[in-house]
DNA sequence: CGACACACCTGGATGC
DNA sequence: TGCATCCAGGTGTGTC
């Protein structure tokens, strides 16, 4: 159920359970993720030892000293540390043995996300052209005025395009634009610096505030109900059509925008 | 280049 | 209960 907040989530439940440990052995289920997993991962991945977890943008670095992985979860993802003795569930695709005896497995019904391998990650494809972390010092207001200007596209679709800045999803950016009030179908071109401040502002806010939600959940990192960090009753319209505005009262509108479903308010959304 | 539609895939909710 | 339909949190690719 990834948005930026889930995957930073399951970066830290796996930092501790993965870096500084060695990958004994690799059982690849099914490789059929977006993109085949590579027909030698395994061979290459066998006693790597893992130095760090990194996430850039939803993607999640698992470096070694030969190389790095580069695993995403899609739109279903989610990975586990548990005992290889609980016996893999429908959709578990793939399962990396530890030298601490644990497993770690990514489940994916969907099998939208994926599992590459890179000498240098920087230089990878999915990689190299992404823009800013949005919780990073190279995003703020005046990038976002400078890269829209002249842009028609409604300001949502652009906020969601990787080029402009990573990890803002769908419920996110329905979320940072009502509380920066802007309406998402406004074009991109036609918001002024000052409002794009605050959009800054908004994107981070409520991407490190779901991540701190999400921290609450990672003491059950090692459990399998694997529900989602971030709490459904915090959002102030996603999913919420037709309810009142949690500011003013006003029926929360939706509708879609570039495939996919937006929620605002008219009152509190200029 | 920019803007947009489409693709990939499974499963859960809803409606008849 | 069964079946059809719609919808879902991502994002690279192709087309105009």
């Amino acid at each position: 159920m990834p948005e930026l907040p889930e995957v930073e989530t399951t970066r830290r439940g796996l930092t501790p359970h993965l870096v500084g440990k060695h990958i004994t052995e690799v059982r690849v289920r099914d490789a059929r993720l977006r993109w085949p997993v590579p027909d030698d991962y395994a061979a290459l991945m066998r006693g790597a030892r893992i130095d760090a977890i990194e996430r850039r943008a939803k993607y999640l670095l698992w470096h070694s000293a030969a190389g790095t992985s580069i695993v995403h979860l899609g739109m279903s993802g989610s990975l586990r540390v548990i005992s290889p003795e609980i016996a893999p569930r429908k959709h578990d695709h793939i399962e990396w043995q530890l030298d601490s005896g644990m497993v770690v497995r990514l489940h994916d019904p969907r099998r939208f996300g994926c599992v590459l391998w890179a000498a240098d990650a920087d230089s990878h494809t999915l990689i190299k052209n992404l823009g800013p972390e949005p919780l990073g010092n190279e995003f703020h207001g005046d990038w976002l005025f400078e890269r829209s200007r002249g842009r028609k596209q409604a300001i949502k679709t652009f906020i969601m395009d990787a080029k402009q800045v990573v990890g803002v999803g769908n419920i996110y950016a329905s979320e940072a634009l009502f509380r920066a009030g802007i309406l998402p179908t406004r074009a991109a071109g036609r918001v002024s610096r000052a409002r794009y401040e605050g959009l800054a502002a908004a994107i981070r806010s409520v991407l490190s505030d779901a991540i701190s939600a999400g921290g609450t959940t990672l003491r059950d990192f090692l459990n399998d109900s694997g529900e989602p960090g971030y709490f459904k009753q915090s959002l102030s319209v996603y999913g919420r059509a037709e309810e009142a505005c949690k500011v003013c009262g006003q029926a929360v509108r939706t509708k879609v925008i570039g495939q996919r479903s937006s929620f605002y308010c008219t009152t509190c959304q200029r």
